[in-house]
RNA sequence: GCCAGCGUAGCUCAAUCGGCAGAGCGGCGCAUUCGUAAUGCGCAGGUUGUGGGUUCAAGUCCCACCGCUGGCUCCA
């Protein structure tokens, strides 16, 4: 008989101190803890283990996440696609998802038809590609989906938003001839740096080269790997190789994001794909007007957006920046006889897109602003009889700083310039 | 899935050896109309994760299942 015993040391007492203070503030961090707090999700463990219910104040969030990543997208050249969540399990044997993935994917039967939900989104779009003749002037081909996948992850594995079993990727599969790998490849690490520079992560990169385990010709795979190489070199961003890590059907660059606590986190991912083209016989029409087989590169960016959400959480400590923040603003009238100020104020907001609140509750000003507070609300105007008098208003930041007669128009300016540029400080916090 | 621990009110936790399930916060009601981080009083809230077993008696002991936490393995 065997006993584990587990243990953890450091050489200095300063690194265990560290890791203690590490630990301490991770905690307080938690997103488990502060995303329902803060009535961003809810996990209901009885009815939907590892699958979120995202509340309207996450919504937002994961919205604005979205849109944000949509614009982008846009900019860099690629369509956005929807597919089906629920499809005929002949596609899953077709793509070899059944013979490798079937203990992880979810199925369904009607009327002695077996179905499976999606676990990912590639099959989909390879439909919609072959669904019609392709010409080599139309390569490349950037398609795109939040694409909403369901994964059975063995128990003992899911993690709060970190780890779920229905999650959305920001999914893009570019089909594109052999010459143009190494643009490509050069495109999506531009628009990963490009998508992650708003939050102020530092990240690094990770090559995976040819597993033993391989599909495919060697000479195939040592050319992708340097059209890989080349590109994280004519980039100049600084990679380790993870010399035969890659999957069986293409080498693979993965992004490490580390958060304010210097953790890291697996999000982004390029992976080259020789096996799915050649399943789906998916060619295109070349100059010589005959077939060509394409190269699918399938990559994402956040990775899932409820990972990536959840991280936001930790990396924030839930003080979401302002373009973030489900509530930017709360209006806080002293007593009853500021609210009609407080609405006019509110709407003049609202109509310049901002997003506020009006906490008029039967309270104290101390509780409702120490309430707000925590609740992680960017800023709140308090106002009583001086501001409704000269129409202004007094802003006090979720840090405590307080400006006292501030002029509407002028907050409304520069708040919406924080916005719209997505800065990390808020614009009257000094 | 594996190893270990845990599951009591919406949340955080208490309940001695197996002997009447309790508190704070939050919620609701009433009073308070207030100038920058918690006003006071009152009320409601529970099939103790689920199912079975032992016992005069189970939150407490035993078994199974579900879930959670930490680690392993796997992954976005």
């Amino acid at each position: 008989m065997l006993q584990r015993i587990y243990g953890t040391a450091f050489a200095r007492k300063k690194d265990l101190d560290d890791y203690l203070n590490m630990l301490e503030e991770a905690k307080k961090r938690d997103h488990r803890k502060l995303g329902p707090k803060l009535d961003l999700f809810m996990i209901d463990t009885d009815i939907a283990p590892g699958m979120p219910f995202f509340l309207p104040k996450g919504s937002i969030v994961l919205n604005e996440l979205m849109n944000f990543s949509r614009e982008l997208h846009k900019d860099a050249g690629y369509v956005e696609v929807i597919t089906p969540l629920v499809m005929n399990v002949k596609l899953w044997h077709q793509s070899g998802h059944w013979d490798h993935y079937k203990e992880n994917m979810y199925f369904t039967e009607k009327e002695d038809t077996m179905y499976a939900i999606k676990p990912m989104n590639c099959p989909g779009h390879i439909l919609i590609f072959k669904s019609k003749s392709v010409s080599y002037r139309d390569l490349p081909v950037r398609m795109f989906e939040f694409g909403k996948v369901h994964r059975y992850e063995r128990s003992g594995v899911l993690h709060g938003l970190l780890r779920v079993r229905s999650f959305t990727q920001d999914d893009a599969h570019i089909f594109c001839t052999p010459d143009q790998i190494e643009e490509e490849i050069i495109g999506v690490i531009k628009l990963i740096d490009r998508i992650y520079s708003p939050f102020g992560f530092t990240y690094r990169a990770e090559l995976s080269t040819m597993p033993e385990d391989h599909m495919g010709e060697e000479a195939t795979w040592r050319r992708a790997e340097s059209a890989l190489k080349s590109a994280l070199d004519s980039i100049g961003l600084e990679y380790r190789i993870a010399e035969g890590e890659g999957a069986f059907y293409g080498p693979k660059i993965d992004f490490m994001i580390k958060d304010s606590l210097g953790r890291e986190w697996q999000c982004a991912t390029v992976q080259l794909d020789f096996l799915m083209p050649e399943r789906f016989d998916v060619n295109y029409i070349g100059p010589d007007n005959k077939e060509h087989r394409v190269v699918m590169i399938h990559r994402a960016i956040y990775g899932s957006i409820e990972r990536f959400f959840g991280i936001l959480i930790e990396h924030y400590a839930g003080a979401f920046p302002t373009w973030l923040a489900p509530v930017q603003v709360v209006i806080i009238p002293i007593s009853d006889k500021h609210i009609e100020y407080a609405k006019k104020v509110a709407k003049k907001l609202d109509e310049d897109g901002i997003r506020v609140e009006i906490d008029s509750r039967r309270e104290t000003l101390g509780y409702r602003i120490r309430d707000n507070q925590m609740k992680k609300v960017p800023y709140m105007f308090i106002l009583g009889d001086r501001e409704a008098e000269n129409e202004k208003v007094s802003v006090r930041t979720r840090h405590g700083r307080e400006t006292k007669d501030v002029d509407l128009d002028e907050f409304v300016q520069k708040i919406r310039e924080e916005i719209k540029e997505r800065r990390r400080t808020l614009s009257f916090d000094e």
